[in-house]
DNA sequence: ACCAAGTTTGCAGTGACACCAAATTTGTGG
DNA sequence: CCACAAATTTGGTGTCACTGCAAACTTGGT
């Protein structure tokens, strides 16, 4: 039962490609590198690197793909009488004292996105595992609930929270990316998070209301 | 200043091969049909059908392109005193009972729905356009406001209302595709629109707070 | 009729990816 | 150590979206 000769080298060769595949994105853009570079840069054949990955993107989405069930786990391991929202929002602060990489915010976010943003293929990509992340926790919200087919709350309360994580952290990696250091971005991401799930938790209300015209 | 005898081709052209391609897309499915039959079929050549389609998605998405500042219509349109997430609701009631195309509720729009799921790159063009009615959306709002860039909320808002009728419609069509006729899908779609649109207004609040263990 | 600008077309790539059959490598039983 | 089967890699060949360019053609204005 221990790991052959066939299932290391599998490891090795995949990783290598990956490896050498992320460096060469990250140096020239992913749209200036071609798979049968990547495949000559490791030292196996164009062949090899489809075996290993579906297409040219999941050489760089790789690990994201891994992300898709974090949202499961807030839920899963909130405090007992802690409502959703409440663990969503200690969850994103914690990552922000962190910096932890969960929500995007950890350093070289910046310079994945600037790479990531050049690529229209790329940027596909990444919404593609964001809406991967959303049904995968309304689909625990349901179960965990225990909500009839009919009852959409879990998925809206699924596409609210993570579109309130999605635009706090697209705000945050704006400003990296304008150069600003984490020192000045964390305290006022702070505030803004906790105003934002103020928002998710009391609602919109009346928002935006305009006021009755009085001509004057 | 009347529309000469080229722009009136230029117009019909592209027209005819809008329309073939629709036609061929639907009956045969996206992937099945390539770019030089459709050119053969308008009797064109390939490189016209890319003058004026600058991708093979564009040919399908065309109308959907239109639907990008809706949004900002309702938004522009609302009454005095009318809070934004009430304005949506309204409209979208209102296109329950129309059936009105603009959240997608259409007849047909269940085929339409078929051949774009089979198709990974129709269904991330139209991930891309809902991503620009939401950013429009959030401009609009912010905008409307006055509120200034460190201010989150025109986004967040923008974010869950679009959510909103996003799963609502999702959920519909799903129904449609499933082959349940109308007259028992538009009653419950507006309860359902309801509790969606309080839900907005009030908050998730403590939703799924788990009781706290009383062990026994 | 004639010229300039706009439009269409053919041609020759490039690059991602599919399919397949021929090597090559690795795990296993004798 | 020697097959032998299964897994893996590889080369080859092909399709299709899409690009760039220069030639041919159409239209508007003179």
């Amino acid at each position: 039962m221990h790991e052959g000769l066939r299932e290391r080298k599998k490891r090795e060769t995949r990783q290598r490609i990956s490896d050498i595949a992320t460096g060469l994105f990250i140096a020239r853009g992913f749209d200036n590198v071609t798979v049968a570079e990547i495949a000559q840069a490791a030292d196996v054949s164009v062949n090899t690197v489809f075996n290993y990955f579906g297409t040219k993107e999941d050489l760089f989405a790789d690990r994201q793909e891994l992300a898709v069930d974090l949202p499961q786990r807030v839920l899963r391991e909130r405090a007992p009488g802690e409502g959703v929202v409440r663990a969503f929002r200690r969850d994103y602060l914690d990552a922000i004292d962190t910096r932890d990489w969960r929500y995007g915010l950890n350093e070289g976010s910046d310079v994945f996105t600037g790479v990531v943003n050049a690529s229209p293929a790329l940027v596909a990509r990444l919404r593609e595992i964001a809406v991967a992340r959303e049904e995968g926790l309304a689909r625990a919200l349901a179960g965990e609930l225990g909500a009839g087919p009919g009852d959409l709350t879990p998925g809206i309360a699924a596409a609210q929270i993570l579109a309130t994580t999605r635009i706090l952290s697209d705000h945050a990696l704006a400003r990296m990316l304008a150069g600003e250091p984490w020192e000045r971005i964390a305290p006022s991401l702070r505030e803004q998070a906790e105003r934002a799930f103020d928002l998710l938790e009391s609602g919109l209300g009346d928002y935006g209301a305009r006021p009755a015209a009085d001509d004057g």
